[in-house]
DNA sequence: TGTTGATATGTTATAATATAACACTTACGT
DNA sequence: ACGTAAGTGTTATATTATAACATATCAACA
């Protein structure tokens, strides 16, 4: 199950930022917010971005270019996740949907392909900033 | 229906470079294909590709930061795409999918959010590419 | 105990992707 | 012909990501 899995250094660093955040974000902005633990380098943090991936406690929001932690304690055997982006607020819902995992796992096997991954993220408005504007 | 489109320079030598590709593009792979042609500068290419993603005359994958051209034609009314995607040879089939259209659709009512765009990107191996390897 | 091997870390440099700002040109309706 | 919107060209720069190499940590175990 959710191994608890002890995490290094920079990768607690990394996670605990990204836990905090409301919104996702860049390798970049939370190396600034790393930079008074002692962290310099782009590469410190993303190698522990790639752990939190593999391990499955952040998600990589591929048309963000950005990172979110995962709303799902230790989500790593979850199926394929949907996550819902506000365009106005940055807000970022984590779905799980077994329609859809169910119904692109049928698409893969139609076309005899093989799936390993799945990127669903649907942008939009949020009810919150529909009310707001 | 599609509306034809008269394309501008840039944007039909762009057009043009991706029609001919088998995998998706880079701006920068389409920038170094077209220098014969003229052309000199990222911003360039990016404005074609800007445009002709408006126009639904292209995709844009953000799981590859690469770009493809649409394989239905006028394509730019047409409900959520698919991209089925390899990772070991590259090749991407565009697939609409009505089941999935209408569910990622129930998944953002559900959450009461205003849809605009989806993002529907599966990685995994091609039927060719299990045979072969 | 101390060697070994795998993993993590730190650092510099550089690659790859994307946009800002500004000047000039072309297309086209009136 | 005129005015305006769209397209183009150019330089500079911002943003995102990886290569290459050196050092450090730590657990397994001979």
């Amino acid at each position: 199950m959710g191994t608890p899995q002890k995490l290094t250094k920079n990768q607690s660093l990394v996670l605990g930022i990204l836990d905090k955040s409301e919104q996702p974000l860049s390798a970049y902005t939370i190396l600034d917010s790393l930079r008074s633990e002692g962290l310099r380098a782009p590469l410190q943090v993303y190698r522990a971005l790639d752990a939190l991936v593999s391990l499955g406690n952040v998600h990589r929001l591929e048309s963000l270019n950005a990172f979110v932690a995962c709303s799902h304690a230790g989500c790593s055997s979850h199926s394929s996740a949907t996550f819902i982006i506000c365009k106005n607020c940055g807000i970022v819902a984590e779905i799980y949907d077994d329609t859809i995992t169910s119904q692109l796992h049928q698409v893969a096997e139609r076309a005899a392909f093989r799936l390993q991954k799945t990127t669903v993220e649907l942008h939009g408005i949020c009810a919150s900033c529909q009310n707001t504007a």
